[in-house]
DNA sequence: CAGTCCATGTCACTTAATGACACGATCACG
DNA sequence: CGTGATCGTGTCATTAAGTGACATGGACTG
């Protein structure tokens, strides 16, 4: 298992831990002894307790992200999203993250610390953003504008995906991929008045 | 003086020696020494080292909220402000409290802890500002389109927050108050689709 | 095979953070 | 005017988070 195998696993650990036995009753010890790697490993990998979980918060992130990225200037966001979906569904694997991701998401609802992790993961979410908008914008990445659009839309989905999540994971509820997507849709669509959902018309070659 | 103005004053000290000797060289006992209590009792105020400048950055934030409850239904953003500035003129102290803040954000860029602490503090302010958008839009306050708006237009001034506040400390830039409500309203304008920032039109009294 | 990274383990150590208890000020109430 | 309750704080012991320093062993290179 390479280092960054080691780190995700860890994380994965931590979040279950912490989902199971709590935020203050696990520590760093019983994290190190669950990778089977020693307590100094631990701290090697992760600044803090609560900095455990970003590379699991991430790597939901990343696959939002990534998805994201395959998105054409031709399509419309609901458009691709469904389409993308069919053509790249979650493996079983990525659902169990994605719900371990969701458990630790709403136990940052009492703990501190594991929100503050949650937003830092959002604040990475948002460089990530950047670039995409500003494709189909047609502007730089460090333009104003490109930062401010980011920043909404990721607030947006930050928003829906605690909603969801509260929802999913303490009341049980379900949720279709189809709903899923139209609360995303309709969040980043209501997040901006940039047109970042729409396709992007053809543009003249010379602007 | 009270406990709320222990709490402040300690903050207040800790981002000062934050900034003066760095996040890392700084410990509980020196914030401790600073503020002339015991190191207990900065750990009885604060769960933290990095949350020892909540209180700070929340005071900024608090003011900046506290501005905006008094925006009256009729009036535009742009237009509010510059009137607000001038019959709610910021003191001396608090203008000095507005630049250690500044500093903490900062500092931020850094030190990853004190980043969380910074985005906690605006995961507060967006809580207040969601009754705030909801007045003007005349919805409830937990309906959806409200929390959407309020994480949108909070994430758009953090932005412009930390654009500014870079500017400031790290390239001794200067702000007239104008540039920056320009700055703001631009960005809260920009961060949604509902008209948060436009005079609300007479309602109906049967609406 | 020798040399060099590089990840990890071990152990001592610092410091962030909490629990338990005592002390003195303030305040309500008879 | 006591008197007891509450509350903020100090002191001290202790736990747990987090780091520095050094050793080890495996993989990769020449």
């Amino acid at each position: 298992m390479g280092t960054s195998g080691t780190r995700m696993a860890l994380s994965r650990h931590a979040a279950t831990l912490f989902w199971t036995r709590g935020w203050a009753a696990t520590s760093g010890d019983d994290i190190a002894a669950a990778g089977g790697v020693s307590t100094r490993t631990v701290w090697r990998y992760f600044r803090s307790k609560e900095s455990c979980v970003e590379p699991l918060l991430a790597s939901s992130a990343y696959r939002f992200m990534a998805s994201l990225q395959r998105w054409s200037l031709s399509s419309s966001l609901e458009d691709f999203w469904i389409r993308d979906l069919t053509e790249h569904p979650p493996t079983p694997e990525t659902v169990f993250d994605d719900i371990r991701s969701m458990r630790v998401i709403c136990l940052g609802h009492d703990e501190p610390a594991l929100r503050a992790s949650w937003l830092m993961v959002c604040g990475q979410a948002e460089q990530t953003f950047a670039p995409i908008i500003a494709r189909r914008l047609d502007r730089r990445v460090d333009d104003a504008t490109i930062r401010l659009s980011a920043a909404a839309a990721t607030a947006a989905v930050r928003i829906v995906t605690e909603q969801i999540s509260l929802a999913v994971v303490s009341e049980a509820s379900r949720y279709d991929t189809d709903e899923v997507i139209a609360h995303l849709s309709r969040a980043i669509r209501a997040s901006t008045t940039e047109p970042i959902c729409d396709p992007v018309p053809r543009r003249t070659p010379g602007s």
